[in-house]
DNA sequence: CACGGGATGGAACGTTTTTTCCATTTATTT
DNA sequence: AAATAAATGGAAAAAACGTTCCATCCCGTG
């Protein structure tokens, strides 16, 4: 576990040499250690303003550690802080990679593994990323809504299907817009004030997404989007967006963050909506 | 409530510009909120091949949001930064959440991120505990049969209606189970030999589910059975059975980890049917 | 099909930043 | 106290970088 970075291993040697330094250079020498995180983004001229000491003074001292100069230095830095900031953040590549990998001779489960490995990576995104306040006024929103419309065509129908199942569990009511018959437009036709519509959708967006999107806004419903970034069309057309970063290789998607997302979002509302749990699953003769 | 910084506003407008800004312009943009944390450290070089874009572009970018350049533009990430790093980080922010979502109790998002943290826990179980012979043995089975039924009632539902979304992208037949005008018997009528069944479901076991796993033996299909634990009624009647143990925040039972294995089984029999990911969706008309 | 406007990429330009060099100062040793 | 070695700061050279300009290309329009 105890990855020593070229970065430890340099703030070592500092410490170590550190007495045998002249004033000057120790004086860089504690500047760094205390701006240790925010070297990356300074100029040499910023450091040796920081320490009281001229810029020259800095590039001798990256050179004496055995760099070409400042810039060689700091690059250590910013790779230190790289690895750090992003552990994960290869989980888009890392999912890609199992579904394009056509490498012969893997296992189903070695394929296996490395999609939940990946699936996992992107939980630990999630988790990391979530947007506190966005969050909390979707739940309430959602909390707040008389009628709840949920929609997601294709590859985010199974998703708009679980929150209706879900939210049935509450006091509200929830129509799950799902184009039986062809009829999206009826089955959003009653939508209106005091409602709120669920929207899910990732690129390439549905257009009937989209439309039940601008309908709710005209008939002054409030939106959740719940999709990829804040840009795109359904930025535009949605009162609350929730991100949720999908690895996704061609036109294959991962679900699982946006499945526990979604999750997440209805645990709490029924929190919110002081359910105790037992309430929301009330047992009777069609259990699953 | 929560300071806005100047970063966060240009974000925003980012986002509402979006739509209008030229090809290449778009392209930034994205770049620009999937690595908004790592933007300070960059040089407009990198960010330019980051987004496959020439420099100047990323130029006129900044330059289009009323800045002078992109390191005017750029100053302003790093403000952003330095503005929210220099408390100790997740210490103090933690804090003001707690104290902000005290309304009652605990906070939406901190409840989410349990619930997440609980998601994340059982996808390592999903990937600790995988049964190599049995998820093989599915998949085989699968990639054999003529038509693939899908089966699963309730919170189970969501789960089949993803599988058999994804299966669409195979040769196969595909049938959703779905219990349409109460028809769950018509539907299963004309499984048969050479076909097979994926059954999904948790205690309590819905009894239609049950009812479809019995007809499908008879019937002689193969059945692949998704659920809980060995014992319990599934396995009787299936042929492979793939053990998900969910775990649970909230006494609520969670469905990422069934989700994740679902994916993982359609990845594995992509594969294996050879099909490229490409393949399996191909662009029309109707895209989500 | 020709035209115009905007988008794009290459290269030159100008600026900033880093690095090197050297004169000067400071410390150390004899 | 003189001599020598090391440290320091200023300034110039060099490099890197950002910016601007312009020719070309692409797309939509008339």
């Amino acid at each position: 576990m105890a990855k020593r970075s070229e970065a430890d291993a340099l703030m070592q040697r500092i410490a170590e040499e550190y007495e045998a330094l002249p004033r000057q250079l120790q004086c860089v020498a504690r500047y760094l250690e205390e701006h240790r995180s925010s070297i990356m983004v300074q100029r040499v001229g910023e450091i040796a303003e920081g320490c009281g000491v001229h810029a020259s003074a800095v590039v001798r001292f990256a050179q004496r550690f055995g760099y070409s100069g400042f810039s060689e230095m700091q690059a250590v830095f910013r790779d230190a802080w790289a690895a750090q900031a992003s552990p994960s953040r290869s989980y888009q590549q890392r999912i890609r990679s199992v579904i394009k990998g056509r490498t012969d001779g893997v296992s189903a489960v070695e394929i296996a593994s490395r999609f939940i490995d990946a699936s996992r990576a992107g939980l630990d995104e999630l988790a990391a990323e979530i947007d506190e306040a966005r969050f909390q006024k979707a739940v309430d929103m959602l909390a707040g809504a008389e009628n709840i419309y949920v929609m997601g065509v294709r590859r985010s129908f199974a998703i708009a299907t679980y929150i209706a199942y879900a939210l049935q569990h509450t006091q509200k009511r929830v129509h799950l817009v799902n184009g039986l018959g062809g009829m999206f437009r009826e089955q959003l036709r009653s939508i209106g004030k005091g409602d709120a519509l669920i929207a899910i959708s990732f690129p390439p967006f549905g257009k009937e997404t989209l439309y039940a999107m601008r309908v709710a806004q005209q008939h002054k419903a409030g939106v959740l989007a719940i999709t990829e970034s804040d840009l795109g069309p359904l930025a535009r057309h949605s009162d609350v967006l929730l991100k949720v970063k999908e690895g996704s290789a061609f036109a294959f998607r991962g679900l699982t963050s946006t499945m526990c997302l979604c999750q997440a979002l209805f645990v709490a509302l029924a929190y919110k909506l002081e359910l105790t749990v037992e309430e929301t699953i009330p047992r009777g003769e069609y259990d699953d």
